[in-house]
DNA sequence: CGCTGCGTTGAGCTTCTTCAACGATCGTGG
DNA sequence: CCACGATCGTTGAAGAAGCTCAACGCAGCG
């Protein structure tokens, strides 16, 4: 597979040593996945979990009706699903390509082993899904204690955070999956970016949004004001 | 302190040898908590995590206009504020005592060391915060995909799963904590409870909530219908 | 007795969703 | 090259769900 360099720039991989790359490689199997494709559906038998090597992948809920909630949207080197290895029962929800991608599966049982054998992966996986539980609560926070325009303002902050404080953003999703990342519809996004534009809080064109007001986006995230 | 009967009884050590609890009960530190008693707040520097031996303890975030989300409710055995072990970073919500308790704490870094000596106990700490994710991903999606009366309807059958499929339930939280618990205030729940009795789907008495139509209920919590 | 915490009920209002229509963009096939 | 459909985004009007505010009942307890 010739994977082992691509292994080293996973992030959960950090500090593991040649033998281990080769053991990891070794269970690993590359898929491919198109864009729009499923990787796998909400009550799958889960067999294994995932690393994105390259292209984007979501993780969403359905209800009845059909409105999707995103719970994450993965890019390269970022694993996912490993709550599967763990529990051992099915996958608690679904996984779509959002583009054409490249994608890792680890087996369940023979990653388990290679845990067992290596206790810094162990403290790795540890701290990766720390950092998953911690966003997961702060999203229940926004969805139960902010309303649309705080759950935004706080996205745009947290994208400017990871685009080195620039204030002119690139959106990696597509305006209709961001609403079902900030758990409300295409509409009340569209709308509320028209109002926080019409404020003069930011500056929308297209995909690529400056932010103009960013101590104005500070207060509506934190609830002190209201659009 | 001759904990480690103590410490047996707690899942999360579960497997572990007579030595192993001899470690831990060697770090480990009782604290006592009245109840209403804060035991930490949302950004306290995260010294350790903690596990309660008896009473009750939530975990909740709070707005800036003072509404509260509770995140979990947790009893004898179950572990809490793990993540701050393995981020090293502040506690991400408050921790508060609902009743009078006693609770274990255990200092980060000793924790680790142990973990990383002991294969079993990483095992046991990824397999309990995986379900923790698990119920994190049910509550957003619940929380952004049902209204309320769908997420009431899902608790109360979540309740008579662990009470022994018995229909007759004891609410082991006052309502205006439940209502907390459900992303919703007091008011509404409390109007949600009426209409679901002149429905017939249950039967209120102060905290004890008698089920009558679990079917109903069923329909309800998957959203196939409304009240 | 009166206080305090908890729960209930009513009226009005805000926010968000629903439904519908329309505009823009893009890729494909004629 | 243009026409067409599909996807995506925007906008308007109406409706529903839940929140706020206020008042009240009721129990436990000093």
């Amino acid at each position: 597979m010739q994977e082992t360099a691509l292994l080293s720039t996973i992030p959960l991989f950090n500090g593991l040593s040649e033998q281990q790359y080769t053991s990891l490689s070794r269970i690993a199997r590359e898929l491919q996945f198109e864009r729009g494709q499923t990787i796998f559906s909400e009550g799958d038998a889960g067999k294994g979990f995932f690393v994105v090597a390259n292209g984007q992948v979501k993780i969403y809920k359905l209800s009845i009706e059909g409105k999707e909630q995103i719970l994450h949207v993965f890019g390269p080197g970022e694993p996912f699903a490993e709550v599967a290895v763990f529990t051992g029962s099915d996958y608690p929800a679904h996984a779509l390509a959002l583009k054409k991608s490249k994608v890792l599966f680890f087996p369940r049982k023979a990653f388990m082993d290679l845990i067992g054998a290596n206790p810094s992966l162990a403290m790795n996986m540890l701290a990766s899904m720390s950092l998953r539980l911690k966003k997961f609560a702060n999203m229940i926070e926004a969805l139960s204690l902010k309303e649309v325009p705080g759950r935004l303002a706080a996205h745009l902050l947290y994208l400017r955070e990871r685009q080195n404080h620039t204030d002119t953003l690139q959106l990696n999703l597509p305006k209709g999956q961001l609403a079902s990342l900030l758990g409300t519809i295409p509409e009340t996004l569209s709308r509320i970016l028209a109002k926080m534009t019409q404020q003069g809080l930011l500056l929308v064109d297209g995909n690529t949004i400056t932010l103009l007001d960013s101590d104005g986006l500070e207060d509506l995230a934190c609830g002190e004001r209201r659009l």
